[in-house]
RNA sequence: GCUUCGAUAGCUCAGGUGGUAGAGCACUUCACUCGUAAUGAAGGGGUCGAGGGUUCGAGUCCCUUUCGAAGCUCCA
């Protein structure tokens, strides 16, 4: 047989051969180093025997992501059998690996960080005792049959739900067999370097409606430094965690007695907020034909039973006065603000010649999160989004989505972040139709325009079945928090569907009223989930014209406070954002406060710079910039926040 | 909502086995009037998240609750 490796090259083997032996003959290096295979583009075993010709791709940890979850699903083998010695009772549901590690759901009894502890040091004695993987299949009944007398019910479950030609494999090492489909490392001794992360509680299968197991966390590596990187790596991102950096920079804080999800914008939070949308609302009205609505923040219940959120969405809602005392109406926060906006398009009557009509409106929105969801300001009960709905005629419909998607593009690159994002097509569940509007043909076809769009536009994307909206398939723009959660933060969504339930039309050239199609959308997402995503990105050193200080006037005595007054009111005139730290302290100090303060700018004035009429700049890119004429500066600042810069640190 | 962990001064944290609360920073006042990453001194500040219980006595033990963190589930 002939196999083909990656770099091209042939090799020609008389009989039939394991990926190891293959790995091994073309080096031993690389025998030693292989995870697993790859044959034909399909990953397997190292034990896994070529007997023809194909196309060998020889994986390692450092290779690929295959061959570092073949390492990683190999080490959750390995906790899972120290936890089997170590708690007998425990039984195994899953263990896969993931990004960055591995984890197993087992169940037993809750853990803390010394049962963790305690099973490193059981799993070093597994790794030391160099267990032998060993692979074998059996037939549907004598798996089942093996599990049952195992004791364990979610493996034995597990093999119920295969199909019925599915080849039922185990992993046996020493006293423990798992069922697994693979691939695996030859011996436990291979895992050089691990460590358990954490442990919480996940449901069996993913469903609230299952039984909570107990999930341990973990991760390993081929080497020892590379593990040690990585625990430094989790330590360190806390530090960005916008969470804490954004408490601690005030830009925001929580108060208990007003509650979760609520957090409070702070002077500094609130103007980066107030910059962002100043930006937001005069780019969608003076460049990209946008209106302006401003429309109440509650309505009558009437309201959310035509729009279908009463149905859907009601558990998401806070409601007042629901059960309609004293004669009072029942009210509800809205969730959203399509049918308001459906409301200004209907207080007249349209042409087609008015066609499309995009209305945008800073909205505020409140939705009744479930009490474990809350989380800093990226998951809030109450915030405010860069709100629009576009009522276009069918036949725009394309060139108007493909405009969403460009104003949200410029919107990502304005802020810096167009790299950090992933764009996905979220896709209805056929197999829930309940949760949604519409029919099976117009579902396909709304989400086949819009993949048709975003493969015109050239744009990687996933496809996620079950993340549409009820009423149509949207585009998602998600980035990672420095957890590597993921967050929506701007999405573009596709409804050819309601516009009947609120019996908006358009007349036609014939006169005759027509439906139209509605897009919804956020040209930058949420303000407060955006600010998140900027503190994480940036640490908390914004772009000059994101700052909500970005220049600090540092007096050398309180002799030059009357200068640096003058200075900062020249700058402030010019609508820089300054302050003046006149308090009696030394130079050194107050400059030292400014650097831990992430200001871009701050100027030193003393009996030089006021004689001349200078300030002596320095900066978070460039240290110092030297003394230069007031005027010099305010130019220079001026321009780099006209024009959105994103100033680098220069290297020193 | 579920599992686990946590809550001590504005912030970061220390307070074996129960004996009545402490540090650094911050804040206030005074002195210094200073040239590029912390001037010195003095002072104020806590019903130890809240409520209940055990005890002669609770920051410490138990229960309830609120808030927070990680994960799960959810996310129009």
């Amino acid at each position: 047989m002939i196999i083909t490796l990656k770099d091209g090259s042939t090799r020609a083997y008389e009989s039939p051969m394991s990926v190891l032996e293959i790995a091994t003959d073309i080096s031993g290096g690389l025998g030693r180093m292989a995870t697993a295979g790859e044959v034909d583009g399909k990953v397997v075993d190292l034990r896994t025997i070529v007997d023809k010709d194909c196309e060998l791709n020889i994986l390692t940890f450092d290779n690929s992501d295959a061959g570092k979850a073949a390492y990683r699903h190999t080490t959750s083998h390995i906790l899972a059998q120290a936890v089997k010695r170590l708690y007998p009772e425990a039984k195994c549901a899953i263990g896969p690996a993931i990004e960055d590690g591995f984890y197993y759901d087992f169940d037993m009894p809750s853990l803390n960080r010394e049962d963790l502890d305690k099973i490193e040091k059981e799993m070093k004695k597994v790794i030391k005792e160099n267990h032998k993987l060993e692979y074998f299949e059996l037939p549907r009944e004598e798996a089942i049959k093996l599990m049952q007398e195992a004791d364990e019910p979610y493996k034995v479950e597990l093999i119920e739900d295969l199909p019925e030609d599915a080849i039922i494999s185990f992993y046996k090492q020493g006293d423990f067999t798992d069922l697994c489909a693979g691939p695996h490392l030859m011996s436990t001794k291979a895992v050089k370097a691990f460590k358990l992360i954490s442990s919480s509680g996940a449901y069996w299968r993913g469903s609230e409606k299952n039984k909570m197991l107990t999930r341990i966390y973990g991760t390993s590596y081929t080497k020892k430094q590379d593990l040690a990187d990585r625990l430094a790596y989790l330590e360190n991102i806390k530090n960005r965690d916008h969470n804490k950096l954004g408490r601690e920079m005030e830009l925001f804080t929580t108060v208990d007695v007003i509650g979760q999800g609520l957090p409070l914008l702070l002077p500094k939070g609130a103007k980066m907020v107030q910059t962002m949308q100043r930006w937001i609302e005069d780019l969608e009205d003076n460049e990209w034909g946008y209106v302006r609505t401003k429309t109440p923040l509650m309505a009558k219940s009437d309201l959310y039973k035509i729009s279908g959120h009463w149905d859907h969405y009601k558990e998401g809602m806070f409601v007042m006065n629901d059960n309609e005392e004293a004669g009072k109406e029942t009210m509800a926060l809205r969730p959203m603000t399509c049918p308001f906006q459906y409301y200004v398009y209907k207080n007249s009557q349209h042409s087609y010649r008015d066609l499309p009509i995009r209305m945008g409106e800073t909205s505020t929105l409140f939705r009744n999160e479930d009490s474990g969801e809350m989380h800093g300001l990226t998951r809030v009960r109450q915030f405010t989004i860069s709100e629009g709905h576009l009522i276009v005629r069918p036949d725009q419909m394309v060139e108007e989505f493909k405009g969403c998607l460009a104003l949200a593009k410029h919107c990502l690159q304005t802020l810096g972040v167009e790299e950090d994002v992933t764009y996905h097509l979220s896709k209805w569940d056929p197999e829930n139709t309940e949760k949604y509007i519409g029919t099976p043909e117009e579902w396909d076809e709304m989400e086949g325009a819009i993949r048709d769009i975003l493969t015109e536009l050239d744009i990687d994307f996933t496809e996620d079945v079950g993340e549409a909206a009820f009423y149509g398939p949207k585009v998602d723009i998600n980035a990672k928090n420095v957890y590597g959660k993921e967050d929506t933060m701007i999405t573009v969504q596709w409804d050819s569907l309601i516009a009947k339930q609120f019996d908006m039309y358009y007349i036609d050239q014939n006169g005759d009223k027509v439906r139209p199609y509605i897009i919804h959308r956020t040209s930058m997402g949420c303000y407060e989930r955006t600010l998140a995503w900027l503190i994480e990105k940036y640490e908390g050193k914004f772009p000059t014209w994101l700052c909500p200080e970005q220049v600090r006037v540092l007096p050398i005595s309180e002799k030059y406070i009357d200068y640096a007054e003058t200075v900062a009111k020249e700058l402030k005139k010019n609508g820089v954002l300054v302050t003046v730290d006149n308090r009696s302290e030394k130079i050194g100090y107050k400059i030292r406060e400014a650097r831990k303060a992430r200001l871009p700018y701050w100027v030193v004035v003393g009996a030089k710079e006021e004689e001349e009429g200078n300030v002596a700049v320095s900066s978070r890119f460039a240290g110092n910039e030297g003394v230069k004429p007031v005027a010099e500066f305010v130019d220079q600042i001026c321009k780099e926040i006209r024009t959105k810069e994103i100033r680098k640190v220069e290297e020193q």
